[in-house]
RNA sequence: GCACCCAUAGCUCAGCUGGAUAGAGCGCUGCCCUCCGAAGGCAGAGGUCAAAGGUUCGAAUCCUUUUGGGUGCGCCA
């Protein structure tokens, strides 16, 4: 049951009957039309914007179509007044009996809020993709969340995600690692080396050096590069993949696929790619304009191969070859696109930290020109974390050793508050992480406070449960009662702008609200014991009563779950 | 120099494909809590939505300009 989709289907179809009944004229565009929760209780339980739409394309005036409309609505059994207010909005009371009707269809059935907007289209979720050269630090742990929740909240509404990870296996970076690698399989073989500069001194290597050595012996000891380059680059790309599976996984996170960038090399789909791209004429040798006021001291005009970047917005073509002839790194990321354009995915959305911005236009511009803009291509970038411990920053220095993991954060908080507290913001504003208030029981913390709730529900059913008592049909009937119930009549609602707007705080905000009117009801208890769940003297009227909070503790489960955090039982 | 992101209450932040008197938590002020569901509750004060123009029946939201902060900018991925 999605009351407020209801309610817009039976405004629509009522202006459609007006204009059947040439109260409004034929063929009006409805689809700005809206049906919301207004602002202020007092303007009734709906509000919707029909005649301040509808007004200007057919030629009336708001007031008039307003009437009209709620004059027709009002002959509709769950619309008990409709009434012209403000400009031209028109504001519904429902029927009572409906917040009833809500409850019940939550236990009615499974997936309350479920939608089909995604008609099964198919989306690719790209996010993570760090570089595998070491273990996945905090900054990289906002993006695997943002990107595994808004991946799990656009398969709850309805399509066919596909969770990817792209693996930067291609470049110089890993064959950085290479080295380092080597380095602490010299050390294993008891040698003294020094890290120089550009190399990876991180205590994380010195097992892979030491596995390494288990592995081939002494084979590759006081050898020269080209003995073991390309094998220990594999050895150590396939570890430190190895552990940032295991950083995932601490989270709860599993890819459905691992996308490795090696694999376009000599396998002719970077060929493939620019091919399809030469075809549009949108690859050109050309010389490009230096940036103004960076003072690049050593630029010399150069002739390159371009992609026509600027045929789809960016603002400047993009090189995609060296002057050496070997490919740029944006040659892979184009024909990975192409990739993905050609495993049939419509909408692609890649989640990328803040420090990536500069691709954007540029991306877009390759998948719209790939797909002749077929394909939607959402960039999301997530801002920082700010650590802090007790109120006071945290600084993370890689050099000094105290550069936060991922790991060390889900050691230190759980899972559940990780993911939780990193969805406390929207993805472009910065996030404060502290360690302490995190973790802290009180109201202002929305992890606690919406576990609460749910472990406050669960305590009612375990205690009816006790007593024989499964939910009846319910009651609604006090206002703290109706409140809540129309918090859960907006779930559906929120499930679906949350989809639309790739934004899956939405989701965690929303719950902190319910969350928030059900620990209203619950003191509301305190004072006035009819509005207690379990009412000791009555078994039928605590059956009525344990209905709400039932859905309550469904609609926070499956909440929750597309954060991929656990509802907890109780309370530690 | 250019591009992108951001700017909302003292603080930290929400704000729906543009909707009515802009919300929440903290902090502040006042009241309530011997017992019954107080790891509290209720109420209140607090705003030039960075600034100025524009679009419109209507703008925190869209457009332009300005200011302030962040990120990035050709043979590094």
């Amino acid at each position: 049951m999605h009351l407020f989709a209801e309610i817009r289907a039976l405004v629509i179809s009522t202006l459609d009957d007006m204009a059947e009944a040439a109260e409004l004229p034929a063929g009006l565009d409805t689809k700005n039309v809206t049906v919301e929760p207004p602002r202020d209780a007092a303007h009734g339980d709906m509000a919707t914007n029909a005649a301040m739409v509808l007004a200007k394309p057919a030629k009336m005036k708001p007031r008039d179509i307003a009437e009209a409309l709620a004059a027709r609505l009002a002959g509709d059994p769950r619309v008990v007044s409709a009434e012209v207010a403000g400009p031209g909005f028109l504001n519904l009371r429902l029927a009572p009996g409906i917040w009833a009707d809500v409850v019940r269809s939550v236990l009615a059935a499974p997936g309350f809020g479920r939608s089909q907007m995604g008609q099964g289209r198919k989306v690719m979720v790209e996010y993570v993709s760090a570089n595998p050269t070491g273990p996945l630090h905090v900054g990289h742990t906002r993006g695997a969340v943002f990107g595994d929740a808004l991946a799990s909240l656009l398969d709850y509404a309805g399509f066919d995600v596909t969770r990817e990870y792209y693996i930067n296996d291609g470049g110089a970076q890993v064959d950085v690692l290479a080295r380092s690698v080597y380095l602490r399989y010299l050390e294993a073989h008891g040698q003294e080396v020094a890290f120089e500069d550009g190399t990876y001194p991180g205590d994380y290597l010195i097992a892979v050096g030491e596995a390494l050595k288990a592995k081939v012996g002494d084979a590759f000891v006081d050898k020269g590069e080209q003995f073991w380059l390309t094998e220990v680059r594999e050895f150590a790309t396939e570890a430190m993949m190895a552990l940032i599976r295991e950083d995932l996984a601490q989270l709860g996170i599993e890819m459905d696929n691992y996308f490795s960038e090696k694999s376009l090399y000599d396998t002719g789909k970077i060929e493939a790619a620019i091919g399809s791209l030469e075809a549009k004429d949108l690859i050109y040798r050309g010389v490009l304009e230096p940036p103004k006021g960076k003072a690049p001291e050593d630029w010399e005009p150069r002739e390159q191969t371009l992609f026509r970047a600027t045929a789809y917005g960016d603002d400047v073509d993009r090189p995609i070859m060296k002057s050496d002839g070997a490919w740029t790194y944006f040659a892979p990321d184009i024909a990975y696109h192409y990739d993905k354009v050609s495993r049939g995915f419509e909408a692609i959305i890649n989640v990328f930290g803040a420090d990536h911005g500069g691709y954007v236009k540029r991306l877009k511009a390759v998948v719209a020109a790939l797909s002749d803009e077929k394909v939607s291509l959402d960039i999301k970038l997530t801002q920082l974390v700010k650590l802090f411990k007790n109120g006071q920053p945290f600084k993370m220095s890689k050099r000094a050793g105290t550069f936060v993991t991922l790991r060390d954060v889900v050691k230190q908080v759980g899972p559940d508050v990780t993911r939780f507290v990193m969805l406390t913001r929207k993805n472009d504003a910065p996030l404060d992480f502290d360690f302490d208030k995190v973790l802290e029981q009180s109201k202002d913390n929305p992890v606690f406070y919406v576990q609460y709730a749910h472990a406050r529900v669960r305590s009612v059913l375990r205690k009816a449960e006790a007593a024989g008592l499964a939910a009846a049909a319910p009651r609604i009937e006090d206002a703290a009662e109706i409140d809540l119930a129309k918090k859960l009549a907006e779930w559906p609602r929120l499930v679906e702008i949350a989809a639309r707007t790739n934004e899956p705080h939405r989701i965690a905000f929303y719950l902190y609200e319910l969350a928030g009117n059900f620990h209203a009801l619950w003191n509301k208890g305190n004072d006035n014991p009819d509005l207690r769940f379990f009412q000791e003297q009555s078994p039928g009227a605590t059956s009525e009563k344990i209905a709400l909070p039932e859905a309550v503790g469904v609609v926070i489960s499956a909440g929750l779950g597309i954060l991929g955090v656990t509802p907890v039982e109780e309370m530690r």
